[in-house]
DNA sequence: GACACATGGTTGCTTTTTGAAACCATATTG
DNA sequence: CAATATGGTTTCAAAAAGCAACCATGTGTC
């Protein structure tokens, strides 16, 4: 048997993550949603995917309820592919791994894309890692221990 | 041909990313770096996967500049695996997908763990995403453009 | 230095998943 | 009501995942 290893029920909250989004494809196809994508054919063409994969990474997604069906907005009788809230509360995740590969996996000069705010166009800062009491926080600074609620 | 697509020329750099990263073992693998895992044995005993999907993974990693291969701390003629600072700057996005795997893939009072301060042992902030001029920015208040660069 | 055992892989084989293309049902348009 | 767009499902080949067996080198023991 060489079924994919599940990690559903690690108890590392990446493991749970990386098991619900860690796929190429579904987030790019969350990616193209926070765009406005929101029909089948949207996706696929921005996507360029074969139409079987995109249909079960599109299934799994609803049934995560990272993504919901609901009536086409447009007034056809087809259905949208909308963010539930989970969806959207991915969006720091997003912002992340567009930081890291802006800064890690472009050459100096590459034609990329960049996160603006919509309210004056202008870039966005960098996220940050802060203390409860506020001080900022980088790699090593942290560590992990088992939740004791 | 099925050959699993690349992204590794796409111009958005979440692409880039996760063609990187975007890997369940490899981003696990990643997170043991971080947590002090250095030894091929070590990941494989923490993580139960294959070796030889392990070595893959590893090499991968090295030959993509996240990992790099040191002689063993430990004094032996074996070698460690260590993130370089490309791999260290991996830390938001681990940041942001645990925080998002705590609120949304887990029941209420499920054994977790989570992410402290190393100087007080305090629970971090969440991450928070700011414009140029500090507002706080949500989910919906950004967009992408094309760099002009 | 000879031996057993640990470490860090590689090889071979089977099961799953990916991906391309063909096909199909329902909606919409002319 | 025929033609076409939309949103899939089915079929089949190729690639990757996963297990187990094997193997080379390093290390500890006598």
């Amino acid at each position: 048997m060489a079924k994919r290893t599940s990690l559903k029920n690690s108890t590392c909250p990446v493991a749970r993550s990386m098991e619900l989004i860690g796929d190429c494809w579904t987030m790019m196809i969350i990616r193209d949603a926070m765009l406005g994508a929101r029909r089948f054919g949207e996706f696929q063409k921005s996507l360029g995917l074969a139409k079987n994969i995109l249909a079960a990474r599109l299934k799994a997604l609803v049934e995560d309820g990272i993504l919901k069906l609901e009536p086409a907005a447009d007034g056809s009788a087809y259905q949208d592919y909308v963010l539930t809230a989970k969806g959207q509360a991915v969006h720091p995740i997003m912002v992340a791994l567009r930081q890291w590969g802006e800064d890690y996996a472009f050459k100096p000069g590459e034609p990329t894309t960049i996160m603006i705010d919509r309210k004056n166009g202008k870039q966005i800062k960098k996220l940050e890692l802060h203390a409860a009491d506020g001080r900022l926080l980088g790699y090593g600074d942290t560590t992990i221990v088992p939740s004791t609620a």
